[in-house]
DNA sequence: ATGAGTCCTTGATCTGGATCAAATTTCGAA
DNA sequence: TTCGAAATTTGATCCAGATCAAGGACTCAT
């Protein structure tokens, strides 16, 4: 597959070098002005240790559609989302795509620590990432135990997301597939902060699709029905008004608790 | 849900404390015997730390069909399976049930630390396990580094194996799902130096269904049609013997390299 | 603004796997 | 060894979601 060459702008950040940013020059590590820091990786480290990071990342920007690691390839990085919406997916020979996940600001990408990446990273929207050479960031696991327990609880929280979808994937209609990826994003907004009604789709139908294991129209299909049903509006197609959460709820068909 | 009460023998194991084993009364720590204590999260602990690790832990052991943890219940201990098989599962409340893994021995059972399991494991099979009260080992896994990146290695590959799974569950079909999990079956008895062809099926129909998304009756004519085109025989409906494991690969859907 | 290409929706039909319903087979207990 | 319950297989039918095939509706570059 020939790939388009990955367009980035990247520089080294280190003590007293600078930024490419579009603000001025700033005397300190840039990653103490980072707005996603309290939620990513990042939130378990010292200031000191904070500057220890930032010496060994570079600051990567992606076009949306772009490809930020591939299935197979050596795992050279480790990224920390900052910007955009990112999605993971493994394809079969055919072409077959399973989509899964889908990252966002503050989430960590290059958890699974192997020698080459398990899966395909492309950027859905525009993407900013922090980059960390894979080597320098293990060997600051050794040396931070607050990192480390970081990324274990990160891993944790994955490894819990990647049992609800398995309970998705295996045994929910495409109804309550759909209900439930509306309130988990609906959710992941609100828990940062963001809005999260009127709910954004950054993501296409395909994708979607790819992520419950259904098609397009199985998807276009279910939306169209919840939306007949009186539970949600589409005021455009990356746009979703949840009229009755409580009532969406009840249809992903998981436990009300 | 009244749960039958787990019936389990379980002792204190110390320093200079016996377990109720079968063989004669030794001085030290068990866990220095331990069969599976190489493939298990024990590996990566020197003798003075497994000692430790020893001190904290109690056998425990387990009828087949019992429930060894309730999803939703507290969290309170963590396991290693040392003998037999467990399925992890999660239920909708009309009882749809996803399995989301099963373990063997030298798995580990607890790895997402969270107030509340989040699934439900049961023994497929008599097993034995040691377990760890949690406040105890999460205690030692800030002591000893070199179990906390254990654990984190074992979480890293959970995560790659349950991505295998999604497309597996989203995107494969009935025969690719039951070939693939027939593979990685023998793949697994032969990483752990057990006999991998005529494999053993420690569970069964209902429990291979709920794991591949599908219903006993698809699971059975999946592996009826791989019996007729000559890819397997069924000695017993426990056991499968492969005869032509390179055929079977192909009829996974993965990519062959 | 406009138009071309992409994305999304809608409709018609098909089908893989689910569901319903019995046989068989297996296997542990007496 | 035999019995009985449970597990598995087999068969018949059904249906949710896939596939195939057009339409519309956005979006973005000009």
């Amino acid at each position: 597959m020939p790939p388009d060459k990955l367009i980035m702008t990247s520089s080294q950040v280190g003590r007293g070098t600078e930024t490419d940013t579009i603000r001025p020059p700033r005397p300190h590590n840039p990653c103490h002005a980072c707005d996603v820091r309290e939620m990513s990786v990042c939130s378990s480290l010292e200031p000191a240790e904070l500057d220890r990071l930032g010496a060994i990342s570079s600051k990567v920007t992606v076009d949306a559609r772009q490809t930020i690691i591939y299935e197979g390839d050596g795992a050279d990085n480790v990224f920390n989302v900052t910007l955009g919406t990112v999605r993971l997916s493994k394809m079969l020979p055919d072409g077959r795509r399973q989509i899964t996940g889908f990252l966002f600001p503050g989430d960590f990408l290059g958890l699974v620590f192997n020698e080459t990446y398990g899966y395909t990273a492309e950027a859905v929207t525009a993407v900013n990432l922090c980059r960390f050479p894979r080597r320098k960031f293990e060997a600051l696991l050794s040396k931070f135990p607050h990192l480390e327990k970081r990324l274990l609880s990160i891993a944790s929280n994955e490894l819990m997301a990647a049992q609800d979808q398995m309970l998705l994937l295996g045994r929910k209609s495409s109804q309550e597939k759909v209900a439930s990826f509306l309130l988990m994003l609906s959710r992941r907004a609100a828990r940062h902060g963001l809005p999260d009604n009127p709910i954004d789709l950054p993501m296409n139908r395909a994708d979607i699709a790819d992520y419950l294991g259904l098609t397009t129209e199985t998807v276009s299909r279910a939306l169209k029905r919840l939306h007949k049903n009186g539970l949600l509006t589409l005021p455009s197609p990356s746009q979703v008004a949840l009229l009755q959460p409580d009532a969406l709820e009840e249809l992903t068909g998981d436990d009300l608790s």
